[in-house]
DNA sequence: GGCAATGTCTACCAATTGGTAGAGAAATTT
DNA sequence: AAATTTCTCTACCAATTGGTAGACATTGCC
């Protein structure tokens, strides 16, 4: 069977090499180790890729478009202050843990020195742009506590990471975590991040 | 010049590979571009550390008694509660911000593949348990925001490090952040971290 | 001054890396 | 059925990798 599977083994390449990247990083991840996992040779890699940079840079494309999905459905909503935020926290974390890969590819892509440079910016700078314009304007209107939007923003992101990173490191120790234990793990990050969040709530002015 | 430094030699690689592993990561560090950059050869590095592996390990070991001293330091004071994270938080920033490096190790060696499994678990995990029984005691106590104590610690270890992150991401794209800035964002982080911890004012259960 | 210990180097090496050239099978077009 | 395109493969390759063997210089001890 030769030249039959057609570009399905392009997808299949995309989503090893993604899980691959996100564990090993990039540098870690080898074309042949790749190919091994795939069962296929490396050069049916180099054919539809033309370089590891090219392969990287495809799955770091292919794994933005999920993120931006997982923003626009909970943007959707049309909320506002804290619920916006809950929904999107919300959002990214179910997609955090049933495809734990994006965020370990997230992870490798945002080390100040990855080869990544490039696709950081062209792919993740404008989501992070737009949630910080959001937490800007939500500030400004008052409806969550005033503070610096960027960092704030990076305390989520890494909140967000941090817990779903936690899930992976129970599964890799051996701890299946269970649907419940899943679900208070997200209930806890959001009662962190509401308490985190709310604006102080009597403003020194009288009534 | 030859055999005279002595184990000043030592010092400087496990400073430099630091660095390296920090920010290129394990695998992404070559033993030749690492001797490349200390002005000597491979072969001096794999005099002093038989392996690369052993190299890494010896970084790691040697990186956490900073991080311990660091607690050490601000467990010292003897404050209780909100207090006690602040100095400690405070600490941990301190350090990071003047090196950088020991953080990027950390992120290095929390990957969950990382070749440093055994290394976390003796190096890092008693800094971990040590932070997160006092966690615990604190809430228990009524101090700080009950809550699950693993995934607050999680929550300050992931703001410190995204903190830290973000200023060496200025330095690196060629904003170097003033003293003023980084004291800024300090407060920035320790505002919303008092937020998250401090318990409900009052407990429903009337004077 | 002789000599062992220490420290750095040159010279290699086998394995692995990303990548090229091109053969050949299957599917599609003519 | 012939020709062409699409896809995967075998066969290489130069560069780089972590690591070994051992020469040679320097230092401190006797």
């Amino acid at each position: 069977m030769r030249g039959v599977a057609g570009s399905d083994t392009r997808r299949r390449i995309l989503d090893t090499a993604l899980t691959a990247f996100g564990r090993d990083g990039y540098a870690g991840t080898s074309l042949d180790g790749l190919a091994a996992e795939l069962g296929i040779r490396k050069q049916t890699i180099l054919y539809w890729f033309p370089s590891k940079l090219d392969l990287f840079e495809a799955v770091v494309d292919d794994a933005a478009v999920d993120l931006a999905d997982a923003f626009d459905e909970a943007a959707a909503g049309g909320l506002a202050g804290l619920d916006q935020v809950q929904a999107i926290v919300d959002r990214v974390f179910r997609l955090a843990v049933h495809r734990p890969q994006v965020l370990g590819l997230v992870r490798e892509v945002t080390r100040p020195e990855s080869p990544t440079a490039s696709r950081l910016g062209t792919r993740i700078r404008p989501l992070y742009d737009r949630a910080r314009d959001f937490l800007t304007r939500e500030m400004e209107a008052g409806r969550i506590r005033r503070s610096d939007p960027a960092m704030l923003l990076l305390s989520l992101y890494s909140a967000v990471v941090g817990m779903v990173t936690e899930l992976e490191v129970q599964r890799t120790v051996g701890f299946e975590p269970t649907l419940r234990s899943t679900v208070m793990r997200r209930r806890e990050l959001m009662r962190f991040l509401r308490a985190a969040l709310t604006p102080e709530p009597p403003p020194p002015t009288g009534p």
